[in-house]
DNA sequence: TGTACATCAGTGAACGCGCGTTCACTGATGTAC
DNA sequence: TGTACATCAGTGAACGCGCGTTCACTGATGTAC
């Protein structure tokens, strides 16, 4: 392949800075020295800060949708003698912790969302309503179909209950990474964390498939309320 | 009651724009504006920003322990015949969700939890670990005596679902008021609120102790892997 | 083929602003002798 | 009781710094005639 062009290289190094710090703890002068470009090109190329984020996050969020929604959308296709609703929370999950802790472009998206989650702010989170609104309705779309007679309601909260736990044990992951390198006295692990990022993906991806699959249960046997 | 003094109403102001904007986001220009004090009052109290933030968050964490705690431990002496498990979840969920939605020391409590799990900085969530740690000990201990046969690893990861649902859900809440006053044409609305903030809070707690007490017999039940 | 002009990627230096912080100061209250 | 000094809360103005952004510029490539 040829060698990135400059606006490549800004968007590479953007994607890393912002991905493990934030979007106000970045400052451009970083991006810039970091991608090894002339300060002034990021708003010859960007027109400003704000826009080089949108333009990070757009080109991160979308293959995380395709992602999703061909995850979701094999379920449909599977074979009959497997029950669907363990299928499609596996592949829901699974595919979302894999995205978020296998490579940076994850890592920024699931950042982003947790960081929408607490602060809304720019016109990011448009972004994110953008992108992973379509996945959202589409996973929403097949637990009405495997959950017949459960009420909007209590599906709404359902997913909730799964997106709660997926950010929480990814960003569990992130900030183990990052006090890694802090090594200050003090111990974050409440956790352990398992044998590496493939043992912690599969622990966590088992664990959250069986406990969301007994919530449901839970959820959806007992009388309405 | 005598009027605040200086260094109260500093401490006043800064936890409301604290709760509702995070560190950063306020300048120490903003929290003497709405202190009515003058700029240079808060080095002299508090010796920097940084230092203000730890006393805010400390004067918020310590009354959000002692409920906790209090909460965990009127489980212990309740009557045998009512399920202690259930009446365990529904304790810690509840408190944290009526604490962090109720008032705004509980608001800036739970921003800072959320926070710190997604960007651990300053010596700040060293006040977490050693507020909010005991806490989490003592929720585990009653875990571990109710559910004898589960291995730690479990124990911990059970915890992790619960508390990133509650995060999720009241920030969640919190963010919807936030919304709520820019009026954009967006909506952020996945899950419809319900009716006030009471109700909020009722259709929480009674979903996530269903949901966990459903999520726990389901881990705790098969086979252990 | 040669000249003139337009377009485009990239550059170096500076600008203006808001930030947290500092400093010299005031005025009131308390304390020692 | 009176004087001298220390302590303390609070003040106004300025400082230095890093930030995102802007501006005038260069040099290379493409296009028209």
């Amino acid at each position: 392949m040829s060698e990135p062009t400059t606006k490549e290289r800004l968007l590479d190094a953007a994607e890393v800075l912002f991905a493990h710090q934030g979007y106000e703890a970045v400052s451009i002068r970083e991006i810039a020295a970091e991608a090894d470009v002339n300060l002034a090109a990021i708003n010859y190329h960007f027109q400003g800060k704000e826009n080089l984020y949108v333009e990070v996050l757009r080109r991160c969020l979308a293959p995380k949708r395709e992602k999703l929604l061909a995850a979701i959308a094999a379920v449909e296709v599977a074979t009959d003698d497997k029950p669907k609703l363990e299928m499609l929370i596996r592949a829901f999950v699974g595919t979302h912790i894999e995205d978020a802790l296998s490579s940076p472009h994850g890592l920024l998206g699931l950042h982003l969302m947790s960081r929408e989650m607490s602060e809304p702010r720019h016109g990011a989170y448009v972004l994110v309503k953008e992108l992973i609104g379509p996945v959202r309705e589409s996973f929403m779309a097949h637990i009405r179909i495997l959950l017949p007679d459960t009420d909007e309601k209590k599906i709404q909260m359902i997913i909730g209950s799964i997106v709660g736990q997926f950010i929480y044990y990814a960003m569990y992951w992130h900030n183990h990474l990052n006090m890694l390198g802090k090594s200050e006295e003090v111990e974050l692990a409440f956790m352990s964390l398992g044998d590496g990022v493939e043992d912690y993906m599969a622990n966590v991806i088992d664990h959250m498939t069986r406990f969301t699959l007994g919530g449901i249960k839970a959820i959806t046997e007992g009388g309405d309320a």
